[in-house]
RNA sequence: GGUCCCAUCGUCUAGAGGCCUAGGAUACUGCCCUCUCACGGCAGAGACACGGGUUCGAUUCCCGUUGGGACUACCA
């Protein structure tokens, strides 16, 4: 867990000393973090001296952004804000079959209502194809990829029976040596070392090594013309200069073969830094199979976006024990020395607390114009902000999220009628229409409608007539709100204001009469 | 299966060999506050996966076991 080697040099980060290369030119001299000599003590340079930070997100548009993608593109956005950098949004579309344009404008709103704000892009890979055709040409060129005619579904078949007789299910080399040439259906692969092993010093997870006798030559452009990941990858990472590849550690594997890639092309890569996974409730990586909800399905929940971010960013990240970071902070404090190795599991009940703090924190008048929003699809309520505002100070305490708050408000703005079944079987019954006349009366009689006056006269009311407050409250409050649960009556009264009172306590009691059988009725009152 | 990654309360985490009687947060339980429900306050219960080393001393370092996860495509 703890850093290793020149991780710790008095706080700073290695980063690559050479200027951004130029409009696709590779950079030059760049100082590698991965490499063997990592960190030579004393080698380090500081501030102006180094390369601006550049750090990116890059989604793939086969989907709604889900926490994991918010959760990546959050670790990328601190850590480029943090130092003063450059966040580059790129979507990977390059699986034709699965991209959808919806999704990318989903992903783009979803980031926006974040506030994950990008300096670049969105780049698109699918406009991109002529820049991976010059980098492929090159690795052919220099002998490090070769043409690969063999059938996508006789592969399949090969893999499928290398499986089943407990073999590695990778591609044999066949056309590895064959000298093929360009052709309509020969896709390229690389050429991947037979031997030795590719290793590097992740930021995250430290020194990590794989033997290249576990890769094997993967295709990096389809018959098509279309790149594939890995290497479309690494050629967005060169020509967009990005510094800091900042990504799940589902990435891991991938890492030597992009890793040799660069190596092939003759440019010193990144550096690394693995974050570790946010796991779903059942441990399984958060994915569309395991119910992660899309971002914005969130906001339609009635989270707050920076409820998400807060959250996200304690999932992997740490700041000593605080638990509370407004935006200013997280950027001050995030750095990837305190990310730490192991996957966590999203937590709904500490997600739902956390909103409910915000939800305390801010102004009644923020609070209110967010719950207006999400009012008027269901009530269309009244569009007085003032209004909104005094609703929202007596609901803030009692929601986890503006959508509950919405449904708790309702009563503000519409007749409670018909009553919450049981309450209204227990509250609303002939025994008590002489109290809702009696509080009518003494609510006309109050000099003014403030939550003081109003508690007073509950608590003189239930003092005459011997009983405990809660005795006179909850047949009022449910005349008022329909059901049993609901701010202090002094401040719905004050809200609801003395007309709209009346009018709910009599129709609570015309409400008793009607629904009593006469005799009943006269026994009881 | 193979490769790689990971391992502190249920969950998120603090922890940089003695500051640990393992801290915080959440969730849970109890009490207080109280017109209902919340909020809030106080208290409580709850973890270093196991086994070997190294060391005067391991939650911390090393190895192994076990467990979990990721990857294993002409998906990203």
């Amino acid at each position: 867990m703890r850093p290793v080697g020149g991780r710790r040099v008095s706080g700073q980060q290695p980063r690559n000393c050479a200027p951004p290369g130029k409009k696709g030119r590779l950079r030059r001299e760049i100082f590698w973090p991965c490499g063997p000599n990592y960190v030579k003590k004393g080698t380090i340079r500081t501030g102006k001296a180094m390369t601006t930070v550049r750090t990116r997100f890059s989604p793939s548009p086969t989907g709604s952004l889900h926490l994991g993608g918010a959760h990546t593109a959050l670790f990328n956005w601190l850590y480029a804000r943090r130092h003063g950098g450059v966040f580059i949004l790129r979507i990977e579309d390059t699986d034709k079959e699965r991209s959808q344009e919806k999704f990318v404008a989903e992903i783009q709103e979803s980031l926006t209502w974040l506030g994950l704000t990008w300096d670049e892009g969105p780049y698109r890979q699918s406009r991109r194809l002529h820049i991976y055709q010059e980098y492929v040409e090159r690795l052919l060129a220099a002998g490090a990829a070769y043409y690969c005619d063999c059938d996508p579904e006789e592969l399949k078949v090969r893999r499928e029976t290398m499986l089943a007789r407990g073999e590695k299910p990778r591609y044999d080399r066949r056309c590895r040596e064959l000298g093929l040439g360009r052709g309509p259906t020969a896709a390229v692969r690389f050429k991947t070392p037979l031997s030795g092993a590719t290793h590097w010093r992740d930021r995250i997870k430290g020194p990590i090594a794989f033997d290249h006798a576990e890769l094997d030559d993967l295709v990096i452009m389809r018959a098509d013309g279309i790149p594939t990941y890995n290497f479309a990858v690494v050629v967005d990472d060169i020509t967009m200069a990005v510094t800091t590849v900042i990504r799940g550690d589902d990435h891991v594997p991938n890492t030597p073969r992009q890793l040799l890639i660069y190596e092939a092309l003759g440019v010193e890569p990144p550096e690394f830094a693995h974050m570790p996974l946010m796991l779903g409730q059942d441990r399984a990586k958060l994915s569309k199979r395991h119910g992660a909800l899309p971002v914005l399905e969130y906001r339609r929940q009635g989270f707050l976006p920076h409820t998400l971010n807060n959250y996200l960013a304690r999932v992997g990240w740490s700041h000593g024990d605080q638990e509370i970071f407004s935006p200013e902070e997280l950027i001050r404090y995030f750095s990837l020395e305190n990310v730490g190795k192991s996957a966590g599991i999203f937590d709904m009940e500490k997600f739902l607390w956390l909103n409910s703090h915000y939800l305390k924190e801010m102004s009644p008048l923020e609070v209110g114009g967010n719950l207006a929003f999400y009012l008027a699809a269901a009530e269309g309520g009244r569009p007085d902000p003032g209004y909104f505002a005094r609703v929202a100070a007596t609901l803030q305490a009692r929601c986890k999220t503006l959508a509950e708050m919405a449904q708790a408000a309702a009563f503000y703005f519409r007749d409670p009628r018909p009553y919450e079944a049981q309450a209204a079987a227990k509250f609303l019954i002939p025994a008590n229409v002489a109290l809702l006349r009696e509080i009518m009366g003494r609510l006309e009689a109050l000099p003014e409608l403030t939550e003081a006056a109003v508690s007073g006269m509950l608590k003189d009311v239930a003092d005459a007539a011997g009983v405990k407050v809660v005795n006179v409250a909850q047949p009022v409050r449910v005349a008022l709100a329909g059901k049993t649960v609901s701010p202090g009556l002094g401040d719905v009264i004050a809200i609801l204001g003395q007309e709209e009172v009346a009018r709910r306590l009599q129709n609570a009691i015309r409400f008793i009469e009607e629904n009593s059988s006469p005799d009943e009725s006269a026994r009881r009152t």
